[in-house]
DNA sequence: GAATTCATGTAACTTGTTACATGATTTA
DNA sequence: TAAATCATGTAACAAGTTACATGAATTC
């Protein structure tokens, strides 16, 4: 469901193919949706049998044959619809494998545990430093541009991404120290 | 995957049957994981089929009768095989509908926004104050017995919680002052 | 008297993943 | 020369959701 809106929103501004739409998506959307490109291939036909998206083949020379998707009026009309009615309950889809495994930990060696969190400490600075490029590109998109409202929406859910690396290094951090306490206290 | 070895996981300290799992479930690893009963009942035959568990029918008085899952040697085995692997990559699964919204949400009126986002803050404060029962719960379990392993890992898991709404609730106040002053400003 | 809890599941469906198949061009 | 990129998809499978079916006991 999801997913068909995600890509009529993005057809919105201009037509693409499926490959287009992946591209765009691993480098925007896919901090918070993931889709596989045969997911995105088969949703694309599903909407275009329902009338939301028509496609146009262009061809190529030397290259494989671009099949264009074009929104329709009724799918523009389909996703406002779906952008105006906020479901009651939203937020993330919590499904986090660090946590199981975390929960059960109690079973593992302490001092595997820290290992771990300090990965995770990495990969989270990691991802906090590729936020904070994103984050620099918008500002001077938004800078140039007073107006430029669409910047400044995408911005926040970069400011959602540094806050939540952020909460994470910490958190990650009090485990380790707690940790670390528990182990020294049982020496 | 991850399903089958929570259950393999729960089924480690007593003999459960799906209804007992499911409720468990609801209490404790809903916050960061997810499943419905038929599931778990599917994932529960899938692993009796493959030796992890067996099953003892119970008669009740007046009541259906229990099936009751009993975790196996082979099944213990490969719990803890999981456990101890940790896969290159983790973190959450980032399926956040909110901030799909957020992304697009440039097509929206400012003042509908704000309302969305003090929804969310409303929603994120009662999570928060759900995890902190939870954890005076855990504290004074660990208060009282210095050597439970089990409620202080468990802890860390609901310290994240914490961590986290807490995160959010900061993220959503940021953006609304943001959005006052463009809606201010636009005036 | 109605709703909830206890307890089992099946069936149909949607969504998401992985592997396969094709084939030219560009880059390392 | 091997790989990655561009570009299309199909097929099989795994995971997740929703609806249906049954029926007693308890609680509001």
């Amino acid at each position: 469901m999801t997913l068909s809106f995600i890509l009529l929103g993005l057809l919105i501004d201009r037509p693409m193919t499926g490959y287009d739409l992946k591209t765009f998506f691993n480098s925007s959307i896919n901090f918070f949706w993931s889709a596989e490109l045969s997911q995105i291939y088969r949703e694309l036909s599903r909407l275009e049998k329902q009338g939301y998206l028509n496609s146009k083949v262009e061809q190529q020379e030397g290259r494989p044959n671009k099949k264009l998707y074009y929104i329709t009026e009724a799918g523009k009309k389909a996703f406002l619809g779906w952008l105006e009615k906020f479901p009651e309950r939203l937020g993330s889809e919590s499904k986090n494998e660090f946590l199981v495994r975390l929960f059960f930990s109690s079973r593992l060696p302490d001092e595997d545990l820290v290992f771990h969190f300090r990965k995770y400490i990495k990969d989270m600075e990691n991802e906090l430093g590729i936020y904070r490029i994103i984050e620099e590109r918008l500002n001077s998109r938004i800078a140039k541009d007073i107006g430029c409202r669409e910047a400044f929406h995408q911005r926040l859910t970069v400011r959602r991404g540094i806050h939540y690396a952020q909460s994470e290094i910490s958190w990650a951090r009090e485990c380790i120290e707690e940790i670390t306490r528990l182990i020294s206290r049982n020496k």
